[in-house]
RNA sequence: GUGAGCGUGGCCAAGUUUGGUUAAGGCGCCAGGUUGUGGCCCUGGAGAUCGAGGGUUCGAAUCCCUUCGCUCACCCCA
């Protein structure tokens, strides 16, 4: 790889042919998962006016401070590529004026994001997010549902071993309370901070002093005051309602009060699902209620809840499982022709083929047909036809099963019908 | 933003410590193995200025400097 050529950008790749069974798996997995949930699709621009993140997500999160891609455009719009889905989707939810649909409203999307951080493994620049949004109702039976649909999700994957985090950090009521208890345990413990960085947090945001992952930190937090503790009676009625709800449908989880999640609009329910040997990169799957993000954003006070799941990171638990994607089963046909006839021949019979609904492939030209059924071999073609001067002359072609190693002679029409019957269409999409 | 490891044909790589004739090998690709039949096997072929630039030396993939890139970890997050 000579310095001059051109590489795919830091924190991006291509997905290249081989690499696509896995991804589509995934996607279409997730859309049926949606679909069984009643959640429509959605799809919201690439990118959004840089200001949506900055009132939605935070200003002061990692996502927004650091890692959005913000550029502006020739008309001098402050435009940034989407980090994450959730505030576009409530954007889209209040232009579109969504409110007067019947509420509430499930959407659910599958589209990039991007994030500059440092590419890792499981951490890209570009990733793909599927993700769910319940949007106008506040009942706890709606949380219990989406964290149904993710956790379902990676079960039907094949997926084992996971793990379901699950807290709850109040809501505007209550949560001031608890961080200000928070705030003076630890001002009463200040000379056992050891982590400069937490001593920053304990200013400036408490809550994230609960996920620090620094030894020195890890006794603090351990004695120290959880919000589930602090709920205020509604908060308290909705958390005790939602583990009902996860009791009836059987899911398990793991209350953990470390739980804070770095995006600031969430209120209530926050919950992870982390594969068994959870690195850093570990959480596949993250969500959480957001009751006041549509009203941060300049509607009117609407609730909502959702997650969202990195294909890439589920795809790699796929490949750690050995959970290989399903092989497609349909037929692909393989048109060998020998000769310029044979090849006008082969040219006009794939084109039959095509508008019947069989893959049709030509060989290439020019070679024997020992290397043209080679080439049937390597792009797993299921089925050749063979075209000579013999075949044209006297109509009937040769159709050979190249998974069987059988062939049969047949005119062209008997060959199409052949190829087009129901039984050789295996492909349920 | 911080730290560590690594860069040899499309891919996986030996060789780098102990500089020395045409830079192993495997996969893949192309072609042949008789006259129109694949997947296995055999034979042959194409394909690398050893990430880039500079330096040391009679001579460097091998030593030195610079630079770029990749990977992993921290951080953060899906």
């Amino acid at each position: 790889m000579s310095a001059s050529a051109f590489q795919a950008p830091r924190g991006t790749r291509d997905v290249l042919p081989d690499a696509q069974g896995h991804k589509r798996f995934v996607e279409l997995a997730a859309s049926r998962a949606a679909a069984a949930f009643g959640y429509e699709r959605i799809d919201t621009p690439t990118f959004e006016d840089a200001g949506l993140f900055v009132r939605g997500v935070g200003e002061t999160t990692d996502i927004v401070e650091k890692e959005t891609y913000t550029f502006k455009d020739r008309g001098g719009d402050l435009l940034s590529l989407r980090p994450e889905g959730t505030a576009p989707v409530c954007r889209s939810y209040l232009q579109h004026g969504m409110r007067n649909r019947a509420q509430p409203v499930r959407l659910h999307y599958i589209c990039p994001m991007f994030r500059y951080d440092r590419p890792q493994a499981g951490r890209y620049r570009e990733l793909s997010q599927f993700g769910v949004e319940i949007i106008g109702d506040a009942d706890p039976a709606v949380d219990a549902e989406v964290i149904e649909l993710g956790w379902g999700l990676l079960r039907d994957l094949g997926l084992s071993g996971m793990a379901l985090l699950l807290n709850s950090i109040g809501d505007p009521a209550c949560r001031p309370r608890y961080v200000a208890a928070l705030r003076e345990y630890y001002e009463a413990r200040a000379d056992a901070i050891a982590h400069d960085e937490c001593r920053r947090r304990l200013k400036s945001n408490p809550l994230r002093l609960l996920d620090c992952k620094e030894a020195s930190c890890r006794a603090l937090i351990q004695s120290a005051p959880s919000s589930i503790e602090h709920l205020c009676a509604e908060c308290s009625a909705h958390w005790n309602e939602l583990l009902a709800c996860l009791d009836q449908l059987r899911i398990p989880y793991r209350l953990d009060s470390r739980l804070v999640r770095g995006l600031d609009y969430y209120t209530r329910t926050v919950f992870e699902i982390t594969p068994p040997g959870a690195g850093s990169q570990g959480t596949i799957l993250a969500g959480g209620r957001y009751d006041g993000l549509i009203e941060q954003i300049g509607g009117s006070p609407t609730p909502g809840i959702g997650f969202a799941a990195g294909v890439e990171r589920i795809i790699l638990n796929l490949q750690e499982q050995k959970i290989p994607a399903p092989a497609d089963a349909g037929t692909k046909v393989l048109l060998a022709h020998l000769g310029p006839d044979a090849k006008k021949f082969a040219l006009v019979l794939g084109s039959d083929l095509r508008s019947r609904g069989v893959p049709a492939i030509l060989a290439p030209a020019g070679r024997s047909l020992k290397a043209q059924l080679r080439y049937a071999s390597s792009v797993s073609a299921t089925h050749a036809v063979i075209i000579g001067e013999r075949e044209i002359e006297s109509g009937t072609l040769v159709l050979r099963d190249l998974a069987h190693s059988r062939q049969q002679n047949l005119s062209r029409r008997d060959l199409i019908a052949s190829l087009a019957s129901p039984v050789m269409q295996g492909q349920p999409q």
